[in-house]
DNA sequence: AGGGGTACCTGCGGGC
DNA sequence: TGCCCGCAGGTACCCC
């Protein structure tokens, strides 16, 4: 699920609601969704929340960190009342889930009786509790670090298609295959296109398309698709999948020309894009 | 190097 | 209704 405007909302939610609070209790109801001893973090206050591509971590003290890996389907739900924890994790005001659910994974409780669910269905995600922050080798493209010369560097000297290398976490980290394909379509280029091929300008736009698409996304609280595998720490979702305009759109009209929105799958996943809007030139 | 496949999990929706 | 298949915001690891 969440790539990195999801996780970036996150952290900005909670730093709202956990920061210099102590954690008082933990329970870890699947083994595998939490790496280390929890027993570790008992009466650790949380100084600060940091994010890294698509980690973040809460930096406690005593040097400890708890950091997460929310992959595909992690969400962390922040109660104010532990006892009477109510979301509307399902259709707002008609629905309501009372945690903890069938996929919280890990149960967190604060001084002041507030907590958090780390709830995850598919259980690839993690908490894991160490002495560093965990983090991706790539550059976060909403670093200082991500400039236009780091960018250029790396699409002049892969050979992979674009759409592969811009969610390559090893080369830059945060974008996933939701943003990848808006991003792709914002910057008018075709997922197909070998990296090194591409012109000074078109590298340029793309470059301008993932800090807009990515600033974009954040403004909008992340996106929330059909699934609603994420939603805010609030249990409500976030509006950038109303923005869409090729991902899981295949076969609806493009938003621009009206042409068709194609799917096709590489890397093991699914890409859209605009045949009109996005040709492929020479691949 | 890059590409492809599989695996980790669980659930949902579509086709027959 | 019921079953089988493909699909899902991520990543690691294998083989060619």
């Amino acid at each position: 699920m969440p790539e990195l405007p999801e996780v970036e909302t996150i952290r900005r939610q909670l730093n709202k609601h956990i920061l210099e609070k102590t954690i008082v209790g933990i329970k870890v109801i699947s083994k595998k969704s939490f790496i280390g001893d929890s027993s570790r973090l008992i009466n650790k206050k949380v100084i600060k929340i940091l994010r890294f591509g698509k980690y973040f971590c809460f930096q406690l003290t005593k040097n400890l960190f708890l950091n997460f890996h929310l992959k595909m389907t992690g969400q962390l739900l922040y109660a104010r009342d532990m006892n009477k924890a109510q979301f509307n994790t399902k259709i707002p005001f008609t629905k309501t889930d009372t945690m903890p659910g069938k996929t919280t994974r890990v149960i967190i409780n604060f001084n002041d009786n507030s907590g958090l669910f780390f709830n995850d269905l598919r259980k690839f995600g993690w908490a894991k509790v160490g002495n560093k922050p965990e983090q991706p080798k790539g550059v976060d493209v909403l670093s200082k670090e991500f400039t236009i010369h780091y960018f250029i560097k790396i699409v002049r000297t892969s050979k992979k298609r674009i759409k592969i290398l811009l969610i390559d976490q090893d080369k830059l980290s945060g974008i996933g295959n939701i943003y990848a394909n808006e991003i792709l379509f914002n910057a008018r280029i075709n997922p197909l296109r070998v990296s090194l091929f591409l012109k000074p300008l078109e590298i340029s736009k793309l470059f301008q398309a993932i800090k807009k698409i990515i600033e974009q996304g954040i403004r909008f609280g992340g996106s929330s698709s059909a699934d609603e595998a994420f939603i805010q720490t609030d249990g409500s979702k976030g509006r950038f999948q109303q923005r869409l305009y090729v991902y899981q759109r295949e076969d609806k009209s493009c938003h621009v020309c009206k042409t068709l929105i194609k799917r096709i799958k590489h890397g093991g996943r699914s890409s859209f894009y605009c045949p009109n809007c996005q040709p492929i030139i020479h691949i």
